[in-house]
DNA sequence: ATCGTCATTTGT
DNA sequence: CAAATGACGATC
């Protein structure tokens, strides 16, 4: 039965024995490439009949091929020697893909290097082939790829499936276009408002090394700016990536950048494109088409030709991070491709992360901020509204339980023939509460405001109930209805919120923006503009007010980031508002004393960054210390961590149970954290590749994710 | 997956 | 004491 299977040519015996069989040679004589038909034929003729593989001959320079092999084991994780073929020595250029033996199986590889002699004692197999000459992984590429791997304690071949997209021949095939034309040097005097602004870009025209972070300032046309900036690189003959978080950010950076420089020196490399058009785009950036790359977090290896500057925005965004293995993330990986290639980092955004302040502080970078007298013409008025408020006198808005103040800044605004965005918490993301007898909504006694579960948990209960309008816990619910205690929950999304509100704005429109549907902008007219954070469109002109409601739901998370992230969506979604010179206002509904919301008031990000690097350095967390986390099953996380030599500063935290549980009780996953001081960062990573290692090379069936700088910590 | 190495078992 | 079998680890 088994033996009616063709063997693949592949698998035929090596050397001996194949006298009896004449044909086994012929079929795959004929290479493409070798082109003169007679004269190969006659070759092949020549060549008595036995398998070709033993009367194969070295290259007649650099026979030695250093690969790197597709194998995600990190005992493995090192270039391995091949002898190239006499047939192949014109092909086989560094960086092609190429395919090997591999321990019997064939397997695709990376050619890094060719050599003339090799350290391997033994005799060397040869290539079986090469795929393509493309160089896809060019030294630099190789370089970028090695030292993020190294960084995150991963495999260069995790990295490498990151950087580089899959292959797609007929791509490939096609004739690379003619190399975009420097642009002209742009017009930067928008950079005047920024200290330090005009200087960074300076730098980067130099061509000198220089990293900022920049605050952009409320109702800043951002994605001009970065334009700007990347074409001061590409006038003077550098590339550029920028990386933004979602497809929308792109599609504006974009749209500036080819504006700015040119629709033919920008590319934009984003996910979801198709393997061929993916292909295509990425080929064009290796091969020195394009000048100015423009993407998403895969973007962020995009190896464009002479980089000049590295521009991540909003590094807060979560999108950033990599969910794959090693998890890098864009950040981090810029920096250290801007420090390896002496250029430029630009990170930027309306709000500013405790990393960037770190960059700060330690003055790896500068801050490029508006002075004070700038950001009081574009900051809009911002007015928080804590638990006890009034609710809208006007009859229909007390239906909303609107508060006065947000009632009244969202009219004038409608007065002004202006749209008024409201905030609200992604749907799903809290439900809210109905009673369970007769499925009235559960309003809060207090305020009147609805009831949702806050999600999270205090001393192992979880929380009560809580107003989402007011935040004051429930605890003892009773139904005004029918008097039942009993509550269930319901999905309260934008799509509700916007139109019991609408009930309070007669003959106002009312638009949504949210996952289902994320809108990129809106006219300048009055409409009620009800979105979840991350999905506020763009206003023509700006908003006359931002009703920021979900204040309650973002602070409350059990979450370390908790505060950095409520003001970072605060600002993305307040820096569509007009000045207050205009009018323009912000409502938010959350006590003035927590520093956050004096942050937003005073909208100054850089105070509020170095609040929480203050206190990140108290408690011993990122990014004042590097953390790892190791997980996985109870056996395989302690594995791990009886196998890891702890450096002199490092610390095991927990581990502690992860959620699932099993039909005993016992967690069926855990999680560890080591913390080791900053400088030690580098040794911790390369100490985790090391047990990854030796448990690879046991065969240990339990997986065990190991990540450098998780974002979630509690 | 496959191959070589080295230890152990088995057959004289 | 030599040949056969098996466990293990490297994998070019």
């Amino acid at each position: 039965m088994s033996s009616s299977e063709p063997a693949p040519l592949w698998d035929l015996p090596e050397p001996s024995r194949s006298a009896s069989e004449p044909k086994a040679s012929s079929p795959r004589a004929g290479k493409p490439a070798a082109a003169k038909t007679s004269a190969g034929r006659a070759k092949a003729a020549a060549k008595k009949a036995p398998s070709r593989k033993g009367q194969q001959q070295p290259a007649p320079e650099l026979p030695v091929a250093k690969v790197v092999v597709d194998i995600p084991l990190a005992h493995l994780d090192r270039p391995f020697d091949y002898q190239v073929p006499d047939k192949l020595h014109e092909a086989a250029v560094p960086g092609c893909r190429v395919r090997v033996r591999f321990a019997g199986q064939l397997v695709d590889g990376y050619l890094v290097e060719r050599t003339d002699t090799t350290e391997y004692e033994r005799k060397l197999a040869y290539l079986e082939r090469v795929t393509s000459s493309e160089p896809v992984l060019p030294a630099s590429l190789h370089a970028v790829c090695r030292s993020v791997a190294d960084r995150y304690g991963g495999t260069l071949s995790d990295v490498l499936r990151l950087a580089l997209p899959p292959r797609h021949a007929k791509a490939e095939g096609e004739p690379a276009g003619e190399p975009a034309p420097e642009p002209d040097v742009p017009d930067v005097s928008a950079w005047t408002r920024y200290q330090r602004g005009p200087a960074f870009l300076d730098a980067v025209a130099d061509g000198k090394p220089a990293n900022a972070v920049w605050q952009a300032l409320p109702g800043e046309d951002w994605p001009r700016r970065l334009a700007e900036a990347a074409a001061v690189a590409a006038s003077c003959g550098r590339g550029a990536v920028l990386v933004v978080p979602d497809h929308r950010d792109l599609t504006r950076v974009h749209e500036a950048c080819a504006a700015m420089v040119g629709e033919d020196a920008v590319v934009a490399l984003i996910a979801g494109l198709g393997p061929a058009e993916r292909y295509r785009r990425w080929l064009a950036v290796l091969r020195g088409t394009v000048r100015v790359v423009v993407g998403t977090r895969a973007a962020m290896f995009a190896p464009v030709a002479d980089p000049g500057l590295f521009v991540v925005w909003d590094d807060g965004d979560d999108l950033h991070l990599d969910p794959h293995a090693p998890y890098p993330h864009v950040r981090d990986v810029l920096m250290d491709r801007a420090h390896a290639t002496k250029s430029s980092l630009l990170v930027g955004g309306f709000a500013r992360t405790a990393e960037a302040q770190l960059l700060v502080e330690s003055g790896w970078a500068q801050a490029v901020v508006a002075d004070r007298t700038e950001l009081r013409t574009a900051a809009p008025r911002v007015t928080p509204v804590g638990e006890d408020f009034d609710v809208a006198r006007d009859e229909a808005a007390r239906v909303a339980r609107l508060p006065a103040v947000a009632f009244e800044a969202a009219r004038q605004a409608f007065a002004a023939g202006l749209p008024a965005l409201v905030q609200v918490p992604r749907r799903g993301y809290v439900p809210g509460l109905a009673c369970g007898n007769c499925r009235t909504p559960a309003h809060c006694r207090r305020c009147a405001g609805p009831l949702a579960l806050p999600g999270g948990s205090v001393d192992g209960a979880p929380k009560p109930p809580a107003c989402r309008w007011c935040g004051v816990p429930e605890t003892a619910f009773r139904c005004q209805a029918c008097g039942s205690v009993r509550l269930r929950a319901v999905i309260v999304g934008a799509k509700r919120t916007a139109e019991e509100l609408g009930r309070a704005f007669p003959g106002v429109p009312v638009r949504t923006s949210g996952a289902a549907e994320v809108l990129a902008t809106v006219p300048g007219r009055p409409a009620l503009v009800v979105c979840t954070p991350g999905a506020e469109p763009v206003a023509e002109g700006g908003y006359g007010a931002a009703l920021l409601l979900d204040g309650w739901a973002l602070l409350g998370r059990q979450d370390l980031r908790a505060a950095e992230e409520t003001l970072r969506r605060w600002m993305a979604a307040g820096a569509l508002v007009r000045p207050a010179s205009s009018g323009g206002r912000i409502i938010v509904g959350a006590e003035a004393g927590l520093s956050v919301v004096q942050a937003l008031v005073r909208w100054d990000p850089a105070w509020h960054a170095g609040l929480e690097l203050g206190q990140r350095r108290e408690l011993g967390f990122p990014p004042a210390m590097r953390m790892a986390s190791v997980e996985g099953t109870p056996d395989a996380v302690a594995s791990v961590l009886d196998d890891l030599p702890l450096p002199d500063t490092g610390e095991i935290l927990g581990p502690v149970p992860l959620g699932d549980f099993d039909d005993a009780g016992n967690a069926s996953r855990e999680r560890a954290l080591v913390r080791v001081a900053r400088p030690e960062g580098k040794t911790l990573a390369a100490l985790l590749h090391d047990a990854a290692a030796r448990r690879d090379a046991r065969k240990a069936a339990e997986p065990v994710r190991i990540q450098l700088d998780p974002l979630e910590l509690i």
